[in-house]
DNA sequence: AAAACTTATTTGTCATGACAAGTAATTTCG
DNA sequence: CGAAATTACTTGTCATGACAAATAAGTTTT
């Protein structure tokens, strides 16, 4: 008796989406791991924000979102915390009201520069035993899931 | 004024791990975007253990925080969900009062191969342009992930 | 200028992951 | 044997992601 939407049965054991999602998880689980460590209370997707502000003089939730691949949702939330946390500020635009800048504090800058120690780290753990040339196919693959995934999406 | 800290600063744009993370993300959200134009409710994280009972005459919850990389409180509460759902059910070892052991039902085999063409059809849109080549090297260098962050999570 | 639309952001709800604490059943050890 | 430790699982809290709805401020249209 043969099923045929058995044929193209998925196995988890060879999936690359699979193992993506799982090294996701396990990564960011060092990641806490490490700023735990070090005493670091912010989290890796904190971290990105603040990474992103850090690199320019100011950004809004909107550009914050596509950087990040968020939704505004989330950027709102999270740079919520963050200013809470006095590790960016917000200034709202004169001439457009709707518009929200942020920018990164001293504070914050001082953060970032501790945060890329564990991010390095971090780093170095997960690619133990991977070639530089696998790495950079690594990336290049990883960077064409980005642009086929958003190109499906859009 | 150089500044000893930003020796090692990691660069987003060229991090491997942060692409797996950002790839991991939009992943999972093509995945819940195929599974709801088919109408399928069911979550990444639920199939995976759905998927896995499927495989399994039984699987108790420890069994399934091994395989999914999961920690017990979540397997805990998803399989409830599941148990809900009517997709799987539970029932109590008679020797060892504190363990359940899962099984899926006729309902969850149905499912499961309907999110199997939904899980196959991600993968294609994912991995479009990718070499298998080159599929290869990623899927040998994800496993290889897992083994150095579990072994650094020890 | 008022109504309709668009843009930028925020808030609410639910699913999941991290992590801590709790519970209940079973073992182990003095 | 009975207290202490261990095991297997559950529950609570918070951060985040998906998604829908709300809000507020501009812009366009009639």
């Amino acid at each position: 008796m043969t099923n045929i939407v058995c044929m193209n049965k998925v196995e988890l054991d060879k999936s690359v989406n699979h193992h993506i999602a799982l090294s996701a998880m396990m990564i960011k689980r060092v990641f806490y791991k490490i700023l735990n460590e070090n005493k670091l209370s912010i989290t890796p997707e904190q971290w990105s924000i603040l990474y992103y502000l850090s690199e320019s003089a100011s950004l809004t939730v909107s550009e914050l979102a596509e950087l990040t691949f968020k939704d505004f949702a989330n950027i709102s939330r999270i740079t919520h915390k963050l200013e809470v946390a006095d590790l960016i500020k917000k200034h709202k635009n004169s001439t457009d009201k709707r518009i929200s800048k942020f920018f990164i504090t001293d504070t914050g800058k001082k953060l970032v520069n501790q945060v890329h120690q564990c991010a390095y780290k971090s780093t170095n753990i997960a690619m133990q035993e991977i070639e530089p040339h696998e790495r950079e196919i690594i990336l290049k693959s990883l960077k064409q899931i980005l642009i086929n995934t958003n190109n499906y999406l859009k």
